[in-house]
DNA sequence: TCAGTAATGACAATATATTGACAACAAGAT
DNA sequence: ATCTTGTTGTCAATATATTGTCATTACTGA
């Protein structure tokens, strides 16, 4: 049976893992003199990206990844003065995950070498292109939630 | 400064991070029967898609992992007798990575339920979007390589 | 309201991955 | 040939992530 676009998809499938580890130290390289890891950078990042505020489970969905391996790492980071446990007004127990001053602060330095990065990685790629692969990749993380 | 298309990658990025959890654990709970995790399958897929033969480091970097990593986990499939390491031709110690008898077996149990997965999972798809993808994908994963 | 179902925090065990280091080998340039 | 640079295998230490479990809380529908 003919399928082009299962060789396709399978081939994409495999060059996102590719691509995935590639961000990830980049991430790493990037952030290397902010005492940053690719588990904190993640987490500050979904928190800075999302406007409504975020508790930890919530997290662990943006970044596709085990709440209890989030938990760990915010722990940790509210241990160190970044991120705070604040009073989740529609969770009792399920408290919102917010940078702290410290954090922004890091977090604006983390846009100081974050922002060039991106703007450099994008000069090249159409914009149409890219609006289509994240609405490609939209839908089938629609398919697999 | 206005630059929609660094919003709109930073914004791909963090959903890549996602789509990357997603299809793990879509292969895990596809795998799950065969005995294999995402560690392994991922091995197996590489090398199954290879069409020059891989070795350690050349896994490694298709999936875009330490070449540790690999190794550690193409040591324990070589004991469990689904991998086998053969002569390289190009490279006197590293050796290329293939599959065993009993390792074309397993991959042929995970073609049973990956080609339907796959191919139920673009039905809805164009064809073009897919590719489209696809090469913005590998054009991001050339500039930082 | 209440019963059933799902989500969450917490803890533990295990798996997986990165990082650093070092010696041995490979590849290319001169 | 020699030198230099990069690659590879190996080992160790550490970081990160998953999986399983349980009690507690939240949510949903009848």
């Amino acid at each position: 049976m003919h399928s082009p676009k299962r060789v396709l998809f399978l081939d994409l499938v495999l060059t996102l893992f590719r691509l995935n580890g590639l961000l990830i130290a980049e991430g790493d390289a990037m952030t290397k003199e902010l005492g940053l890891t690719h588990a904190r950078w993640k987490v500050i990042g979904a928190i800075a990206l999302s406007r409504a505020g975020l508790t930890v489970p919530g997290i662990a969905r943006v970044l596709g990844q085990s709440r209890q391996a989030v938990q760990r790492i915010t722990d940790v980071m509210v241990a160190d003065g970044i991120l705070v446990y604040t009073d989740n007004p529609k969770h009792k127990r399920s408290a919102l995950v917010t940078l702290s001053e410290k954090g922004q602060d890091t977090y604006s330095l983390l846009r100081e070498v974050q922002d060039p990065w991106a703007i450099e990685n994008t000069e090249d790629i159409p914009i149409e292109e890219l609006e289509t692969t994240l609405r490609l990749v939209r839908r089938l993380i629609k398919k697999f939630n």
